[in-house]
DNA sequence: TTGTATTTTGGAATAAAATGGATTATATTG
DNA sequence: CAATATAATCCATTTTATTCCAAAATACAA
């Protein structure tokens, strides 16, 4: 079965808190005991990956280590990572509390409509708004290539 | 006996169940127990693809995790597959619930009545109208093809 | 310190929605 | 026209979301 996927719409409570919906528990309960880890995205909404897949993606090797004496936009990647980066456990009743510090980024403060979107390798929360206009983007791209893909397929051939 | 193929009209219920042509069910259960993966689609409707077919489409290699964490364009291709696609099971009376968050897009909401076409590889669900117009354009398309084939075929060659 | 106020966390109760299944109606086939 | 197969409707049950409240932890002030 498929893991990470649909949208489901979300409210974030008085306290910054929020349930998942149970075919997301699933997923990430599947793997381990439903330790997380929050990114927050530059596009301005919040990743939430599961331990595993965050540890891949960040998978060090003993370059990073000597680069980060000489180079200083390796050590500003590091911070950037550092520091929008949080673990969280998912409790019993299958809710997380975003971090503090990046609710107001994302527009994710207490109180306000989220869409909770898999994207195949983990979750991500946008603000309903924001969500709308991203996939906005996201249709007009493909319909534009969808129309060079009819008018080449007109084109002569030889 | 050919599968995924033919049109048949549907019903799309209170709660947003349709329940799938007998033919059709035949076609899904033969190849395993009923999983299914919807997908919305960027022209309108919903495809709905036995699982196998859908993970083939989306067959993923090992530097998809570690490219997430860079590359914004890697995210948002993770993002619309992510996002709308969506598993579920046939149920024992051969009906489907069509996710709540994929309904507008595709003007199926409940009581709409729709079309269920096959795709050779799978079905796709199609709002009545929008199935009407999309036949126009196919054959609109295969006429303009006709048009430049038999002009193609005057021209001088060397 | 020590007591008080405030925030955060955990969990239960209630309300809403989705699901499963059975029944009735309709259509199809021989 | 009867028998069978299929579709549509309805209702009970279960699941899930939301709200509310109590307990714990934290911060603050005397």
């Amino acid at each position: 079965m498929l893991a990470y996927c649909g949208q489901d719409r979300i409210l974030i409570d008085a306290n910054g808190r929020f349930k998942l919906p149970p075919h997301l528990i699933n997923d990430f309960l599947a793997e381990g005991t439903g330790d997380v880890v929050f990114y927050a995205l530059p596009e301005g909404a919040v990743a939430i990956y599961p331990e595993r897949v965050y540890a891949e993606m960040r998978r060090r090797d003993a370059d990073d280590i000597r680069l980060a004496g000489t180079s200083m936009l390796k050590r500003r990647s590091l911070r950037k990572f550092g520091a929008w980066s949080a673990s969280a456990t998912i409790t019993p009743q299958g809710r997380l509390t975003l971090p503090v510090e990046f609710r107001q980024n994302a527009r994710l403060e207490p109180g306000t409509e989220a869409i909770i979107a898999g994207v195949e390798i983990g979750v991500e929360i946008w603000n309903l708004q924001r969500w709308q206009e991203e996939l906005k983007l996201i249709n007009a791209h493909e319909m534009d290539r969808g129309d060079i893909e009819l008018a080449k397929d007109l084109e002569i051939r030889e």
